[in-house]
DNA sequence: ATGGTTGCAAACAATTTGCACCAAA
DNA sequence: TTTGGTGCAAATTGTTTGCAACCAT
């Protein structure tokens, strides 16, 4: 008999990024993966199921964006954004209602020249790129 | 006889950007094209003279991002930055310690290209791009 | 004159911390 | 058993707001 949720993906995920399996991480990375989309923790402790506390939300997403397991972003409200990617990307979001859009433009394939331009840096960990404007909505007023 | 310190030209850099000419708004203005760095308003609060209350430089902070007069962005540390901008550029910042260097790579060529990919987007009014690290004076440890 | 600007105090909101307890390995 | 995870409450911190007084135009 199997069960009816496979859980062992996201188990063995978080073992390879060296971390113990929790329910409260479980779930979290599930809603992360499930979403695909930019989340707040307030975002997040909505769909949380079980009465598990915000600090704890916190605290694991910390540890996912340190191992790059989820990516990092903001957008200028004032909240950080935790996104799991599947495939990396960037945003653009409209600074009256807030939508986002998925941009595949990227400036990975640049990360060198950057290396080579700096003179304090000898490698790059991360990025964020994110876009703002006024969506067709907001504008046709 | 001339003034020893020219202030004419911010006066007219914020009337030309629609402001009204006010002490608070000249110091703090001359202070950024100073530092021409990211500062917080901390950083910049320490800065001013006379005392200037920080909910004065939050709001002219504010009407500066807007006009697009200064460049606002986001190294995650929950602050946000203010940079006056004499050529638009972004940064790498240390993750360890916050040490700062310019990158001249932007995405300002792609911008096109990323409008016609978007759906709900026609035009891009601002973007910030930023790279994060391990400066080599916190790596040679 | 008058509408935008400022200071002050209080309110907010996102996030962090200390500590006792609990659980995964 | 040992190392790390969690909950709770309280504290921090960056930022915003309401309102009366003030000043640039």
């Amino acid at each position: 008999m199997k069960k009816s949720k496979p859980e062992q993906p996201i188990a063995d995920l978080l073992r390879s990024e060296g971390f113990k399996v929790t329910p409260a991480r479980l779930v979290l990375l599930e809603i992360l993966m499930t979403k695909c989309a930019p989340l707040t923790v307030e975002d997040i402790a909505a769909q949380m199921p079980t009465g598990i506390n915000a600090t704890t939300i916190y605290r694991a997403l910390d540890q996912f964006a340190q191992t790059g397991l989820v990516h990092q972003t903001h957008f200028r409200d004032g909240k950080t954004y935790y996104e799991y990617q599947a495939h990396h990307h960037h945003h653009i979001v409209c600074t009256t209602c807030g939508v986002k859009e998925e941009i595949s433009l990227c400036v990975e394939s640049s990360l060198a020249r950057v290396i080579k331009e700096s003179k304090k840096f000898n490698q790059v960990q991360d990025h964020i790129l994110e876009f703002f404007g006024v969506c067709q909505d907001c504008t046709t007023v």
